[in-house]
DNA sequence: TTGTATGCGTTATCAG
DNA sequence: CTGATAACGCATACAA
């Protein structure tokens, strides 16, 4: 019972308090904040504790305090250069207020987001972020009852219950609209996806919507996932026939680099010269001078600073905050006035 | 005690055999993997489990499996290309055995490895991954002691105790002198950076080596960390002065990519005309028309696969079967003989 | 300040 | 096949 050496296995409070000559709770108490333990007791446990290696059982402190340290990351295409920088900025964060990421990635089935948010209610999470995906009301119903946190991130389509963090994409895809009509542009073209996530929705809608205003027609591309390879083959597809546009407005910048190769390499076009391009999410590509994407910056930082805020209890629960402004970034893919 | 709604809280075992009028151990044999339990208990226990929105509590059942399903995640700069996509490939395979990735993120400050690690042991994970970063030996040690799996991608400056998954960096970047050699390159340069990681730094040297067997000598910039602007900035110290090289080979893609967009654009050079490249890693963005890169991939997926089969059980434990080879990629980016 | 006793939600063991 | 009971590792109310 008093197994001295940890021998491939777990160490437990209670060996600790054995070799330090002690008793449980005093061990249990050196590693509690602001419990109160003397400090010869807590020499004591500490040495017994390096000694052994002991770690205390997060698992099991969960248990008694009826939630655990952990936060849900729920996504797919984590590789994303959108993605894998929010969550970048969100796991740090977390890091920082002591509480640990777990990520469940959604990409492999379609059935497996209900397994998804299963497994946040499996561990006892405290909270559960939804980056990508379309998470049933249903399953976030369950989340919210059992007394999680639901955070969702640019899929503003759900009313009520979880919080929303969103950018303003109506707001930017106008502005992109009149960025391209300064430039003197007429013939203009959307280059989307099918994926229809409400983000890349609002965007051509609320691009085309202002052309329309504007007494101009759109031509919307969807020509597979929001990826390079969608937004080269829409180049293609786009660029071929005769009354080729002189402007596309891509929802996302993965999309732009892409319609932009096609452009420049498969029809020798020149941008902005020959056909000005403005993308969505100012990723780190775009401001690689083989681009010099003229775009729209999702405040990442900002964004995650919110969601932490929300899950820290520090923030304000101030509905209104969770809408983000999108701030064009000016490069070189935009003829200037 | 029997409150059959759940208010805020999650629900327990205990409430579900209320509701079912059966015992906790039936309801434990209900969600247990292979246990007998007659088709009319198991009935009436999902009924009220999902009336009640039961979920089990892998807290507590890791408690008593002694291990947890969590595998961590030890890694920093996520965003980058390619950690983004072994985080991806990991992920995804973790889903599919039924274990879950917990990241720890050890970007922010540099004394926090220890604390990652320490945070692995105290969730109990069955095993680390570690994806970048200088792990102390001793902290692998305290792992290993407890019980836990570790397994280092890419450092294999460990040479026993953690399994080592890594890349053949010597035997490609061998490979890379001659694919410039051939090319007719005489003046060759190495983009290289600060970070000092064994994958790095074996690639500089074998690089150096071979070149040096042929009697040439090598100009090694290192001006940052492992990103596009330390290429880019490389290029411009490089490139600027007499005696510019007519060969670059860049530790990683994205040291090319900056490297290759100086010299197109800052110096108005043509790849691979007056200057060939040769990267490594393979990132999607060397596959865009924009770069066109040649370089070496890294089997991302069959690393993962392995990586798997480890924490499984389910593959052979070889000890040469951690080392994977990167085979070449022809693109663009250097003359063809 | 310290130790003892209790409970957190599970699963494993054992008797029925 | 089923139910009672004992762990698992920890934090805490309570007594000393």
């Amino acid at each position: 019972m008093s197994e001295a050496r940890a021998e491939r296995s777990f160490v437990s409070a209670q060996q600790v308090a054995e070799l330090a000559g002690v008793s449980r709770s005093a061990v249990s108490r050196t590693f509690t904040e602001g419990a109160s333990v003397s400090d010869v007791t807590r020499q004591k446990v500490l040495r017994a504790a390096d000694l052994l290696g002991y770690h205390v059982n997060h698992l099991a402190r969960s248990l008694i305090q009826e939630e655990s340290l952990i936060v849900c990351l729920i996504g797919a295409e984590i590789s994303t250069p959108y993605q894998s920088r929010m969550l970048e900025a969100l796991t740090r964060r977390l890091q920082r207020i002591g509480r640990v990421g777990m990520f469940i990635n959604t990409s492999g089935e379609s059935a497996s987001f209900e397994a998804a948010l299963r497994q946040t209610l499996n561990y006892r999470a405290a909270a559960s972020i939804v980056l990508s995906g379309a998470p049933p009301e249903s399953l976030i119903r369950t989340c919210v009852n059992n007394g999680q946190q639901v955070i969702l991130i640019n899929r503003d389509n759900h009313p009520e219950g979880p919080a929303n963090v969103s950018v303003d994409n109506h707001q930017a895809a106008r502005e992109a609209f009149h960025m391209l009509a300064r430039a003197g542009c007429s013939t203009l073209a959307v280059i989307s996806s099918t994926a229809g996530t409400p983000s890349i929705v609002a965007r051509e809608r609320s691009f085309a919507a202002a052309a329309a205003e504007a007494g101009l027609k759109v031509t919307v591309v969807r020509s597979g996932p929001t990826s390079y390879a969608t937004g080269f083959e829409a180049g293609r597809l786009l660029l071929s026939g005769s009354g080729r546009p002189d402007a596309a407005f891509c929802a996302t910048d993965l999309l732009a680099c892409g319609f932009m190769d096609a452009a420049r390499y498969e029809f020798g076009l020149n941008v902005p010269a020959d056909i000005c391009v403005v993308g969505f999410d100012d990723i780190e590509q775009s401001g690689w001078s083989a681009y010099n994407l003229t775009t729209f910056r999702q405040p990442v930082d900002a964004m995650a600073d919110y969601i932490i805020s929300l899950i820290d209890g520090s923030g304000v629960e101030d509905i209104e905050r969770g809408r983000f402004m999108a701030a064009p970034v000016w490069r070189r893919s935009v003829r200037p006035r």
